[in-house]
DNA sequence: ATAGTTAGTTGATGAATGTCAAGACGTGTA
DNA sequence: TACACGTCTTGACATTCATCAACTAACTAT
C-alpha cells in the first residue's frame, strides 16, 4: 500500500500510539482497494475476516431480515467499521456496500487480534473508539424511541446545519432513500416530514436544504445534546 | 467489602485476569451498598463517577427527552453498567433506577481508568465486554426497527424460553409495563400483544406464560440468530 | 373491613406511519 | 431525439400503534 495511504491510518486515533514495529506489521498484511457504487463488501452472519476502513466513499451498514431491510448507519472517510465483529471474532450483526465508488483498506482480523494482544497502546484506543460506538448507537437508539419521524428529520438538519457551521444552506450527504432507512421511516414519509418541516424555518430544493428560521427549526425538533451533539 | 462479593467480582470476565494489586486497589476503592426499590441511582448527563455492579436485584436504564421516557435495558447481577461513560470520562447517556431491592458495588471512575491505564490484561477485557455491550444494542435496534410489535413480543417469549432450557412454563422477570417499554410500545398494547399470542402457541395467567406450540409461536415472531441468539 | 393505590386489561377512538399507485423529473444511453 | 431507468413526490387508503377512559384484580395502609 502506498505511503501516503499508510499517513491516514497512522493519523486515525485508533492507530496513533501503536508501537511502530506492529503498525508496520498491520500494514504490511493489509491491502488498499477501491470498489464501484453499490457493491456488497460483506453479509451479515458471516464470520469477520477482516477490519475495514473507509479512505474513500461511502459504506452502507444494513441489516435484513425476513424480507425487511434497514440501514444501520453510515461511514464516511476516514473511520473503520465492524470493530466489535473483528475483536470478539463473532459474526457480523450487519452487511456492508459502497454507496458511490469508494475506497478502503482491509486488514486481516487476525492480524488486528494478534497486536491487540500484544500492545497496550492498541488494546486501548481500541477501547475508547469501542466504547464511541457504543455510545453513538445508544443515541440512535433513542433518537428512534423517544421521537417522532418529523422530529428525527428536524434534528437531523440540525446535526446537518451544525456540521456546516451554520451556513445557512446545506446539503444532504445521501439519496433520501438512505437517509429514510437511517432514520427509520419510509421515503414517503420522509417527503412529508420535509414538506410539514417547511412552514418550521427550512426551504428544501432537491438536496439542499436553506435553513431560513433556525429557532422554529429548533422549537418543533426539540433537540437534545444527549441524542444529536456527536462530541458527548 | 466483604470478601464474598470480592470474590464474585472477580468472577466476572472483565476482572478475571487484573493483576492482584490492581485489583485490591480497585477494590479499596470500592463499596457495597444496599438500595431500596425504585431509588434512582444517577441521572443522564451528570459525569460518571462511578462504575456500577450489580450483585443483587436488578437496575433499569432509561432515558428521557422532553417529557418522553422509554426502557433502554435492564440489568440483572452479576453485570456491570455504565462502563463506556466511565471510560471515556462522559457525560452519562442513560439514567438507572433501581426496579427492587438491590446491592450495588460502586467503584469510583477515576481508579478504573488509573487500573485500565496501567493493566493491559484489564485494557483487553474492557474491550470484550463493550465489544459484547455494544453488539447486543445493535440487536436491540435491528429488533426494533425490522419487527412488528407482536414479532417483539414474540420473539421475547422464545429467549425466555430457550433461557429456561424449554421448560414448558416461563415467568416475566419483571413487570410488564417495563417489558413494554424496553419493547418499544405502550402497556396497553403489549397486553393486546400477548393476547394475540395466545392463538399462536402460549397461554398466559399473569405473569406466567405456558409454551404450548413452540412452532406456531417460531411461525408468527420469525426468530432470528443474528439479533436473539445472546451468544452470536 | 374500607378505602386507596397500583398494575394490568379492554374497548373506542384518533394520530402516526406504512402501502400502493400514479406521475414528475432528471440522467444516462441507444 | 427518444427511451428506459431510477429517484423523488403526491394522493388515497390501510394498518399499526398510541391515547383516553373505564374497569378489574390484587395489594397496602389505616
Amino acid at each position: 500500500m502506498r505511503d501516503t495511504d499508510k499517513d491516514i491510518i497512522r493519523g486515525l486515533r485508533l492507530f496513533a500510539d501503536v508501537e511502530a514495529d506492529k503498525f508496520d506489521s498491520l500494514m504490511m498484511a493489509a491491502y488498499a482497494q477501491r470498489f464501484p457504487a453499490h457493491v456488497d463488501l460483506i453479509r451479515e452472519g458471516e464470520t469477520a475476516d477482516f477490519l475495514y476502513i473507509v479512505l474513500e466513499g461511502s459504506v452502507e451498514l444494513f441489516s435484513t431480515s425476513h424480507g425487511r431491510e434497514t440501514s444501520m448507519a453510515i461511514v464516511a472517510p476516514v473511520s473503520t467499521f465492524i470493530l466489535a465483529a473483528t475483536i470478539k471474532d463473532a459474526p457480523y450483526l450487519m452487511a456492508a456496500r459502497t454507496l458511490e465508488p469508494s475506497k478502503l483498506l482491509l486488514i486481516p482480523s487476525s492480524n488486528v487480534r494478534t497486536v491487540f494482544g500484544d500492545d497496550p497502546a492498541f488494546a486501548r484506543a481500541i477501547v475508547t473508539e469501542l466504547a464511541s460506538c457504543y455510545r453513538s448507537v445508544v443515541k440512535s437508539m433513542k433518537n428512534l424511541k423517544l421521537r417522532t419521524a418529523i422530529e428525527r428529520v428536524g434534528n437531523y438538519i440540525i446535526r446537518l446545519h451544525d456540521k456546516s457551521g451554520k451556513a445557512d444552506i446545506v446539503e444532504l450527504p445521501f439519496g433520501k432513500r438512505n437517509l429514510a432507512s437511517i432514520l427509520g421511516m419510509t421515503p414517503e414519509n420522509l417527503s412529508r416530514a420535509f414538506g410539514a418541516l417547511q412552514s418550521h424555518g427550512i426551504m428544501m430544493d432537491g438536496a439542499r436544504i436553506e435553513i431560513l428560521d433556525r429557532a422554529a427549526l429548533e422549537a418543533i425538533s426539540k433537540p437534545n445534546p444527549l441524542i444529536d451533539d456527536p462530541r458527548s
